[in-house]
DNA sequence: TTTAATTTTTAAACTTTGTTCAAAAAAAGG
DNA sequence: CCTTTTTTTGAACAAAGTTTAAAAATTAAA
């Protein structure tokens, strides 16, 4: 009886799996619910059973997605760096979330619009959570006089709007390294939180 | 015979507006064409006689709403005010545009896929026209010695990234007055250029 | 003004994609 | 081996975009 639940579990992660790696190569829209299952050598129809329908299905992957880069970033602050090194590990991290899972990592398109209630309160508590972590690292910071900044939190969403915008232009074909690209836009941050060079 | 041209162009006129208060009202992905043809008393099929499908209308929009506040730059520019003050009028203005026409101005979930590639190209076009305007103002100033910066594309990726975040979250119900976000921004994009207080 | 040509609109059919559902198939349990 | 439960299927349906042949409206010509 409970191996039936677990079964149903694993079958959903396997599903998310593909979906998640379908959008990477199709995009947003290219992902049709024929693509995911065929994929999977099932029927459309078939999907329905473990998830209620295309949008929690999207869902899912961008809360799986986000969950993982939460875990990720508490790997960081486990580490206890002081709050520069930190905010570097950070930033690197949500770049590199940026660019390699952007379709998955901000759904952002009208998102209010496009998941349901039931979705979208989730959503934003895991958006939350995770701009928390970046306040919480500035606000620290700010305490132990490596930032300094009044309005940290509009200057958070300064800075996680910048590297968000990233996935909307970069290009590893382009002139910049990703590494490059990563020590520049730490530098405009710090230099928005007053952080000493 | 020039006539019937004038009054096409004039009816097209007429339904990019409609389609673009209907995006605003409804969002993207619940502008259907049944619903702008309808606002003008029209089927949809009659649509197709102006418009080759419904991303070419969506284009369109786009287009309209970016060359509208490409305009408007340039009345800036025109103005001939020191770069300092040119690039807060052009902050404040980009501001507007991200808050007011967020549907039409960015669109940016994916326009790579969702733009054919007669579109695309334009689109692209337009994009690095209205990207110059900032560039160029900024190199003025940094010859002026208003501004200071290296790499200053990136920087103005940068900035502008932050300030294209702002319709994902910004609401008029908030706590912040758009003319506190104004300022706010213009103080960290002033930090980022090396802009003298 | 009447007729012919052209432009514009329509309504219906068709396509694609998401969704539902009853029935069939497969798996699990006794 | 039979019964029950779980899973999958395939067909039907719905919504939205798109096409098209024909009707309606407009314009031009005689």
């Amino acid at each position: 009886m409970r191996l039936t639940e677990r079964k149903m579990q694993r079958k959903r992660e396997q599903i998310l799996q593909t979906a998640i790696s379908i959008i990477k190569s199709h995009g947003y829209s290219g992902a049709t619910m024929e693509l995911i299952s065929s994929e999977l050598l099932m029927t459309k129809g078939s999907l329905y059973y473990y998830f209620k329908n295309k949008s929690d299905l999207m869902y899912q992957c961008h809360n799986f997605v986000l969950s993982q880069a939460i875990k990720d970033h508490e790997e960081i602050l486990a580490k206890n760096l002081n709050q520069r090194q930190t905010l570097y590990e950070m930033v690197c991290l949500h770049i590199d979330y940026a660019v390699e899972q952007k379709e998955t990592f901000n759904l952002i398109m009208e998102p209010k619009r496009f998941f349901k209630q039931e979705q979208l309160e989730p959503v934003l508590k895991l958006r939350k959570t995770y701009e928390t972590i970046f306040d919480q690292t500035i606000e620290k910071g700010i305490k132990a006089g490596d930032f300094q900044s009044d309005d940290y939190k509009v200057a958070r969403l300064f800075i996680l709007g910048a590297m968000n915008w990233i996935q909307q232009w970069y290009s590893p074909e382009g002139q910049l390294t990703k590494q490059e690209l990563k020590d520049l836009y730490f530098d405009y941050i710090m230099k928005i939180l007053g952080g000493k060079e």
